[in-house]
DNA sequence: TTAGGATAAGCTTATTAAAGCATACCGGTA
DNA sequence: TACCGGTATGCTTTAATAAGCTTATCCTAA
């Protein structure tokens, strides 16, 4: 016999398998909404490693025009640009991540951590 | 000046006003993922209130065939339902939010409170 | 000066999700 | 037994979103 929800926030269940868990999605607000979650982060981080959003897109299976739009939303709306992008030259190109970037990336992690121990703690409870 | 995004968690800036904030979305998962979230919680509400599925689902702008599919999936996999349907009788019908459903509102509530300290609390810190 | 490959950006098409419509069913009450 | 208004559900149509295509631009190296 398994238990159902219950509003205590304590444990009143005897079965071992945990039934249901506590999901969230985070991400960074800018004044104008919504500025990093994941799916931004994933998306710095493949630009990163292939040097450039042709790349990175493709590699995630993302639209080269998304992820372009993407970065050119991040770039615009953050004091310092978080994609840096060369036109031309060697290769026809590229894009890197720049420092602020880079400490984006981080400050994404280090944010999302937290909230997953507290999920964590949380899941434990309602179970 | 303002400062950019800091992967160090913690004050390094002068100005007042607050340019980043911490957003998050929180839910409950069940076996099958996804099983409650604000949206739910709103349309449980509003069946509370209204004591019907058709005028919950006006009230808050959302067709009847999705609330009424929302309806469907919670009680299928809860073991408890959360909402009981009447049929035909006086005024045609209705539907009326179980005890369980209650408590799966109230569990909703206290699980968002505690993330929502949290995503303060970060929020301060990047700012 | 030409080749190369990536960024830049408009415009069109396709995919997907949501909404809307229609109709059957239900059961107390007048 | 006919009516009422809500539930139940398939089918059609629309809207929102994403993907795809195209062409221009850029700059270095050969």
């Amino acid at each position: 016999m398994r238990c159902v929800l219950v509003s205590t926030l304590k444990l009143n269940m005897k079965s071992a398998a945990k039934k249901y868990s506590v999901g969230f999605r985070v991400w960074i607000n800018e004044e104008q909404g919504h500025f990093i979650g994941i799916g931004r982060v994933r998306l710095l981080e493949n630009i990163q490693h292939t040097g450039s959003i042709t790349r990175a897109a493709k590699e995630m299976k993302m639209s080269y025009r998304q992820a372009w739009q993407m970065v050119e939303d991040m770039n615009n709306r953050s004091d310092k640009p978080l994609v840096e992008k060369i036109l031309g030259g060697k290769g026809g190109g590229g894009a890197m991540v720049t420092e602020a970037g880079g400490k984006a990336i981080k400050l994404f992690y280090k944010l999302e951590k937290e909230m997953i121990k507290l999920s964590e703690k949380l899941s434990d409870k309602i179970n």
